[in-house]
DNA sequence: CCCCTATGGGGAGCGCTGCTCTCGTTTGTT
DNA sequence: AACAAACGAGAGCAGCGCTCCCCATAGGGG
């Protein structure tokens, strides 16, 4: 009977998925490092062994969270786009900005998984790519309207790409993330986009520790910089900052 | 008698420091999660118990790495700073931003352990401050002398910093590594410093792959954007990349 | 000069980890 | 009812950081 066989793959799946989110508990608090199979076992009341019939390691366990973790933040990024006005380019900017950085403060072990340095030995899986683009797909999305509605100020003057790797590379970007953009715009969103990810790191890392304490506003301030390097639109009313 | 003394001082400075190069040369094959005291024992051929009469814990060991990575990256940067012009700011910035990466790329692990995700545990002492600061301090005083010799493009407008929060810190930034500089661009250089930080990041804990795939070319258009972001003069003969 | 104490070694051991193997039980299928 | 696949538990292996204890020895004070 398939309700059966149903039942047993169902009580798999709700293991799979318990396992998977006692481990991100885990995760939350001790870090990936941290994070052992024997004490997620124990917190399921079940022997150690056991647990590799549903993870066969712990790789494979991080992959998972991996995988989540970039669709929990790619959520949020998609919905903090979404709540602006479509043709506001500059703050749907600002708002996916902060969407990730109010994530990774939220979350940060999850967030140095995703975008710290890689655990030592672990080889990301193919699975990971998809999940992984869903925040810069939102990125690429907003720079490509922008530039098709015209509300780029693309910076006076051709590019000089030089070398032509660039452009190829730049190529890449265009189709897979933000399409009709030209090669100096997508240079600039690259580096911009970098540049939010590096602020974060820095913040969450320590890096700002005893320097720099109001976070909140200068981040303020950065992503304006970074959005006006790439050419969008100032919020109405401010100066250059 | 005082050379005695001193003998059985040097043989453990000496033992001291072999044991910290060999574990530097572990982290360089297996990151600083995978370093271990016992095999760094192991090669130094005596037992493991007698390395923690050198090194108290894992983590002294690591704090001594971390010391000794902020000191070599520091190391290089002041020297392509002072391989440049002193009057040739922009050229002073690139030098300083590929001595970065070019230190990062040689060394993964170990600027990883430096910039990426902090060892779970693990907390820095003050002891790893200062020379932390080693690179920023160069990267400041260019920015600084450019304020001072007149050769930013501080942007239109002022600035409008809004919360006051961020001109305490901008204070902090000028009292330790930028004198003399308005909080304007302040603001915009650890915008840009930490954009060279999250670049590199990118690059080498793989966010990069599959998609850019010519970094070097890329790197010099990204710090070409983030030094006009600063205002630094742009390097001579090119358009506005 | 001789003793004696601090220093630096080695070995054993504790509790933890990821992971494997084996063995018995349960579950769903034919 | 028989059988195979799935599943759980336990023991065990090798490794880890770290501690404790014991011993040799080198250096300094009487």
């Amino acid at each position: 009977m398939n309700s059966s066989r149903t039942a047993r793959e169902r009580v798999r799946a709700e293991l799979t998925r318990e396992i998977a989110e006692i481990a991100r508990r885990h995760l939350a608090t001790e870090g990936a490092v941290g994070l052992s199979l024997r004490a997620v076992a124990r917190e399921m009341g079940m022997s150690s062994s056991a647990v590799y019939r549903y993870f066969p390691s712990k790789d494979d366990l991080l992959t998972t969270l991996i995988i989540d973790g970039y669709n929990a933040l790619g959520r949020v990024v998609e919905q903090a786009d979404a709540g602006c006005d479509r043709a506001d380019h500059g703050g749907r900017w600002r708002a996916v900005c902060h969407a990730v950085r109010d994530w990774a403060l939220a979350h940060p072990h999850e967030y140095a998984l995703l975008y710290g340095s890689p655990v030592p030995g672990y080889q990301a899986p193919q699975d990971t790519v998809a999940p992984a683009m869903r925040d810069t797909i939102v990125f690429g999305r907003i720079v490509s309207e922008a530039h098709e509605a015209g509300a780029l100020t693309v910076p006076a003057g051709p590019m000089g790409t030089g070398a032509a790797g660039v452009a190829e590379d730049m190529a890449r970007v265009r189709e897979q993330v933000m399409p009709g953009v030209p090669d100096a715009v997508a240079v600039r969103a690259v580096t911009a986009w970098t540049g939010v990810f590096g602020w974060i790191g820095f913040e969450l890392f320590g890096q700002f520790n005893n320097v720099i304490e109001h976070r909140a506003a200068l981040f303020d301030h950065s992503v304006a910089a970074l959005g006006a390097l790439i050419g969008l639109p100032r919020p109405v009313g401010e100066s250059t900052a």
